[in-house]
RNA sequence: GGAGGCGUGGUGUAGCUGGCCUAACAUACGUGCCUGUCACGCACGAGACCGUGGGUUCAAAUCCCAUCGCCUCCGCCA
């Protein structure tokens, strides 16, 4: 082109803030100016790039997409055209339309282009089998630039090997990518399927608000300050938990919603400040009800969106089982090396570690992981390393190979007591056995972690399983470490199992407490929490008694559960629900490793969402009419320049 | 709140036991050539002062301090 030398002189560079994406010099001085944009016109789609086959040949096809790469051999050009259903491979030569092939020379990667040709065959021998449309192309007799394209600052590559934070700079260049929309596509068709499969089941899906009022316990709210009514908040709901239950109240038996949930805690690979559950509830619930029904959804969506079947029922563990042989509420049972009992096994033991941890109550639990006795000195101290910092106070570790035991302890024990370890925790010869000597909880979870990181490192996690299992029993309440406090286990709306009702009705010790279990449970697979429900309290004096050991006077319990409680007076009929985390569990579907990658915009690990970099200051205006004002932030203490 | 990792042309990386770095490689980008490419090829070219600020030093991408951002984990997530 006549202007070339003229776009050589990099002009745009110095416009440009640092860290911006420049434009190509022939984007700036040439074509993303001068390019001629077309109109589509009267042009009509007729079909999708990824969808044209041999069947077609012959026909006169319309397609619209971008232009995925471009193949210029002089007088002959390829250009892969791609929408989200694939790519097809457009030819444009001189000598067929040289309109069409004028323009071809013009466009550029990312253009978007409408392309009006004939399918064919390829020619003999260039056929490629690596494309689902590699045995056709387009011969184009028409191509119109319906826009065109700065250089993108992210491949768009089926590997992203971009910075994540680029990515979500530019997510709409991200999402181009083939992965990434699959990814949006098992999103859509598993709630779909989720839709389906409740709808037909009788469940209606029902609205309740995201702006309510903040509740006192979990997780932190997102307030949302109320102008009209100035130095009141509402707060964006964490789950439709209260209102689902209000409208069993109204009679409307089986519920469902696909909503978004909002929780104001630091984030995780898992874990998004707002994320979306589908939340269920039903009346006149049991357990088998609702584990049923969740048995026959996740069976369908299996089904629907992998094309895989699943077997039901899903296997049940009562949490204290899962804590003793996994130590861990979600247990990963792809695997073995289950935690075991070895305090009766060593309860002889001279060694006097053993003899203080089991004097106080304390247990002795071990693991036995194949085939690792020859770990060396810093492996075994790099375990230990890890023990402490998972909370235990040591590791003893007993090297069962050939037939010898290697252990900084073997001193203190018998013969008997080494076999007596070795099959208890059923260590074959050539394993290492990891033993904690501790308070129960703390034995078993050191033990449950090593377990899962052993068990990655080790391979033995086989990642095309699907363990689905039901943990139940949950103990109603649980311990707050810090304040001492008693709080909910899962909210404080769960009804407490029947059989520990009398435990309830008194004034319960604080060891009669920790003991009361739950019509809780939780649907875990592969090690994650995919779904959290209960049977719900649905008389008012149990629901009192229940705020009242959970230390809210009935004063405070009428302030923020008055309405609740109200309604219980109204002919609340028993009910029950669960809820999963849509996200989680596409993720684990489609075998991704953090929910970011199903969320079409999520924001990163700070909360802060890089597209639109929200959060953002507020102005003036806007917090005068809120009636706020902002405290200066200080920094940190006085400037310790001790160093 | 705590711990760890990362931050170098548009992108992905190398360099980071200080001087051979007036920063390398790949890719993308631009120009030219090429009628069967499909990660097209070939040639030429433009492009970063090494997240930011301060310090040490004759000398810093490289060491130290602070700070910002991203990622992972712990705490937290009824």
């Amino acid at each position: 082109m006549a202007s070339s030398e003229n776009t050589k002189n990099g002009v745009v560079q110095e416009a440009v803030p640092k860290g911006a994406v420049s434009d190509g010099p022939a984007n700036v001085g040439g074509y993303f100016c001068e390019a001629v944009l077309d109109d589509m016109g009267d042009l009509q789609r007729t079909m999708y790039c990824g969808e044209v086959r041999p069947l077609h040949i012959g026909h006169e096809v319309t397609l619209m997409g971008w232009v995925n790469r471009r193949r210029d051999l002089g007088d002959l050009i390829f250009m892969d055209l791609r929408d989200r259903t694939g790519l097809v491979q457009v030819v444009s030569d001189s000598g067929r339309s040289s309109d069409a092939f004028r323009v071809a020379e013009t466009v550029r990667s990312e253009y978007v282009l409408a392309v009006v040709g004939t399918v064919a065959h390829r020619v003999d021998g260039q056929v490629n089998p690596d494309m689902a449309t590699g045995a056709v192309e387009i011969l184009a007799k028409e191509i119109r630039i319906l826009n065109s394209a700065k250089t993108p600052p992210l491949y768009i590559r089926d590997e992203a090997e971009a910075d994540e934070l680029l990515r979500l700079k530019y997510r709409y260049l991200d999402l181009r990518r083939a992965p990434m929309q699959r990814n949006l596509e098992i999103h859509h068709r598993t709630a779909m399927s989720i839709r389906n499969f409740l709808s037909l089941e009788g469940y209606w899906e029902i609205e309740t608000p995201m702006m309510t009022r903040s509740t006192p316990e979990g997780a932190r709210d997102f307030l949302v300050p109320s102008r009209v009514d100035p130095g009141k908040f509402y707060a964006l709901a964490q789950s439709p938990q209260l209102f689902k239950q209000l409208l069993m109240v109204s009679g409307v038996d089986k519920y469902f919603q696909i909503v978004k949930c909002f929780r104001d805690e630091d984030l995780r690979a898992d874990r998004q400040p707002e994320f979306t559950q589908v939340d269920i509830e039903l009346s006149f619930a049991t357990e088998e009800l609702v584990w049923g029904m969740v048995e026959g959804l996740v069976k369908r969506v299996w089904i629907d969106v992998l094309g895989k079947d699943l077997e039901t029922p899903f296997p049940r563990l009562t949490y204290a089982e899962a804590m003793s042989r996994f130590g861990s509420d979600k247990p990963d049972t792809r695997f073995g090396m289950e935690i075991a009992d070895v305090s009766s096994a060593l309860s002889g033991s001279s060694f006097g570690v053993f003899q203080n941890v089991l004097a106080s109550g304390g247990t002795l639990r071990a693991i036995a992981v194949p085939g690792q006795a020859g770990m060396s000195r810093q492996e075994i101290d790099n375990l230990t390393a890890r023990a402490k910092t998972h909370g235990a106070k040591g590791l003893v570790t007993l090297a069962y190979l050939h037939g010898d035991i290697k252990s900084p302890i073997k001193k203190y024990l018998t013969q008997e007591e080494l076999d007596g370890v070795k099959s208890v925790v059923r260590a074959q010869d050539g394993d290492m056995v990891l033993l904690v000597a501790d308070a129960f909880d703390t034995a078993v979870t050191v033990l449950g972690r090593l377990r899962l990181e052993l068990g990655q490192r080790l391979g033995l996690v086989s990642k095309d399983k699907f363990n689905f299992l039901w943990v139940t029993e949950f103990p109603l309440f649980k311990r707050n470490e810090d304040t001492g406090a008693w709080e909910a286990a899962h909210h404080p709306f769960t009804s407490p199992l029947a059989s520990d009702l009398d435990k309830v009705k008194s004034s319960p010790s604080d060891e009669e407490k920790g003991q009361i279990r739950a019509r809780m449970y939780d649907l875990v697979m592969n090690g994650v929490e995919l779904a959290s429900g209960s049977i719900r309290i649905h008389r008012r004096d149990l629901q009192e008694r229940v705020f009242r050991l959970l230390g809210l006077s009935q004063e405070e319990a009428r302030l923020k559960f008055g309405f609740l409680l109200d309604a219980f007076d109204y002919g609340a009929p028993p009910h029950g629900g669960i809820a999963f985390g849509l996200d989680r569990l596409v993720m684990l579907m489609a075998g991704l490793d953090t929910i970011r990658d199903v969320i079409a915009f999520p924001k990163t690990s700070s909360g802060s969402c890089p597209l639109t970099e929200a959060p953002a200051a507020a102005d003036d205006r806007q917090l005068a009419d809120l009636r706020l004002r902002l405290v200066e932030k200080h920094k940190g203490g006085p400037g310790g320049a001790g160093k």
